[in-house]
DNA sequence: ATGAAAGCGCTAACAG
DNA sequence: CTGTTAGCGCTTTCAT
């Protein structure tokens, strides 16, 4: 920096000014295009780690996350990072996988780098608890939610998907809509079973408990599970499955059975796995879960707690929209 | 640290020298836990910025990839992370979805962060052409190569993994072995063939043009491919996929027309991709790529270079070993 | 508009 | 083993 400041002939805090743009302190415009060239003729590469040091701002935020144990986590890094980059802030990234010591040794190394604030992201919609060292700097939640309700959460609207998938089944005429859904106890379980319950009774049509039908998470379990369905005296026309997976191995139990998907049973899925929903024969049509979006969201969360624009501890919900394929 | 040293009464020298270990300074146990329970006491925490601005060495690694395109990237990244975390070296995730100027720019930014290297980690095993700006720092490649071989590289070793399919399908007794092939003008195309011939000629088994076929990576590729294969005259008892998606396909084709795996048709994949090698119905046995490795040997090599340990500029191969599930 | 000077939190060399 | 001193590369205040 020295370097450009005596090509250029300015002092070194001219340059500053010029390099990060503080028109306000009054620079000629010559001299300003003195500086960048000059700095551009060096090569000239400002170091960001004296800069944070100088300015006792990091311009990171912390996102911890299991990375690998699912694909989804990368929807959320690109939403969060394109989001980011867009204010010029960066995003370390700790994966953690799902080792809770693991998990304290990363935030404690984010926290050596001085991130601003840390987003902690779920592969699957869940309560968490985190270590208590996030409370030192601003925490934002995404994909999961804090059992006590200390740290702000961004999620998936559950229901809503589960309404949406019910809604457009029934929209093509089915009345005997099966559902197979995920382990009761978890909270994408509940919540798409009561958008599904929800829209039946608007339509009026009675639950039948039958249809209603609970399986393993996997190819297999779907597989089962729309056996079971499909061989009930009166079996569903359409069936909607908790997860791509379990269409997975719904589509097989159908196909197995000479049926035609969607004609003889339509089925929707959710999660959209690209994966599979875009590749399974016909494509699936599912509800997708919003990562991309929600990483953005938290992101921009995060910032505005930095900024102290938000006190917010609340929960937001994002909508989970309907993906058409082939499958109705 | 100053607070850490009062607390202590000891210089801030020698706080620092025992927050860094230097045990060669000849330092007094005693003193050493004093100054460790002070720190503790305080909450005090070392900023790693200053420490780096202070050392001139950032301890970054800087990854650049197409973090959501593919799902192999997460692989890769959790590879090279646990590796750099075990040499107390970070990892700074820029990912360009294959837009060169985001490219150069996400580099750009590293470099201002002080990155001490950088590993360029491609989702798909190919050549690459990096930006000039990449010769700033070591730089290492990471499933892709340089076409001029100026940077080193590590790529999975397809032409094994093509060997290891075939042999597989030799071993259950197969004679007539079918392929579908990818795209035949990129590098794992050709590579997963010339295994594929290799074994066939050890084994005295005349090629026999009609089996090999190529397609569209996809599922539907897959399918038509298979297809093809299945309605020849003299039809193959087993069939090579240069991909899981072709061979998830194939599964439908081979269905359709009422014949059972491994049975009657015998199917290997390539790539192991979880989603669908796992689920599918029956397993998918199939050539897993080895991504998770890659990214480990790509830190190591890139540990070595800036060590000045290396100075080699050629391309290492990581084998591809067989995973086996049901479908031989 | 500019230059001098202090300081960010830490490391490292050196003389005690 | 300790304390002092001089930076690392940059920002920022303040007087000019």
């Amino acid at each position: 920096m020295k370097d450009v400041a005596e090509k250029a002939g300015v002092s070194r805090s001219a340059v500053s000014f010029v390099l990060n743009d503080r028109t306000s302190m009054g620079l000629s415009d010559e001299t300003r295009d003195r500086v960048l060239a000059a700095a551009a003729e060096l090569g000239y590469r400002p170091n960001a780690g004296a800069r944070a040091l100088a300015k006792k701002q990091s311009d990171w935020y912390g996102l911890v996350t299991e990375i690998v144990t699912a694909p989804f986590a990368v929807d959320i890094i690109k939403g969060a990072q394109d989001r980011a980059r867009e204010s010029d802030k960066y995003l370390l990234i700790a994966s953690t996988e799902s080792d809770p010591a693991a998990e304290t040794a990363a935030i404690e190394r984010l926290l050596e780098q001085r991130v601003e604030g840390l987003i902690y992201a779920a592969t699957w919609h869940r309560a968490v608890v985190l270590p208590e060292i996030a409370r030192e700097v601003p925490t934002v939640l995404v994909n999961c939610f804090d059992a006590e309700g200390r740290y702000p959460a961004i999620v998936p609207d559950e229901r809503m998907g589960g309404r949406r998938a019910t809604e457009r089944l029934l929209a093509a005429g089915h009345r005997r809509i099966g559902l197979i859904n995920l382990d009761p106890d978890i909270p994408a379980a509940v919540l798409r079973l009561s958008g599904y319950h929800e829209v039946l009774a608007e339509a009026g049509i009675p639950f039948d408990d039958e249809l209603e039908v609970s399986g393993h998470a996997t190819a297999d379990g779907g597989y089962a599970a729309a056996s079971t369905l499909l061989d009930l005296t009166e079996p569903p026309t359409a069936i909607f499955c908790a997860n791509d997976r379990m269409a997975m191995g719904a589509y097989d139990a159908i196909k197995e059975r000479g049926l035609r998907i969607p004609h003889d049973v339509a089925v929707v899925g959710f999660d959209n796995q690209e994966l599979i929903a875009r590749y399974l024969r016909p494509g699936l049509t599912t509800v997708a879960l919003p990562f991309e979006q929600m990483g953005t969201r938290g992101v921009e969360l995060l910032a505005a707690i930095i900024a102290g624009q938000s006190t917010a501890t609340g929960t937001v919900t994002i909508d989970c929209p309907l993906l058409e394929r082939a499958s109705v």
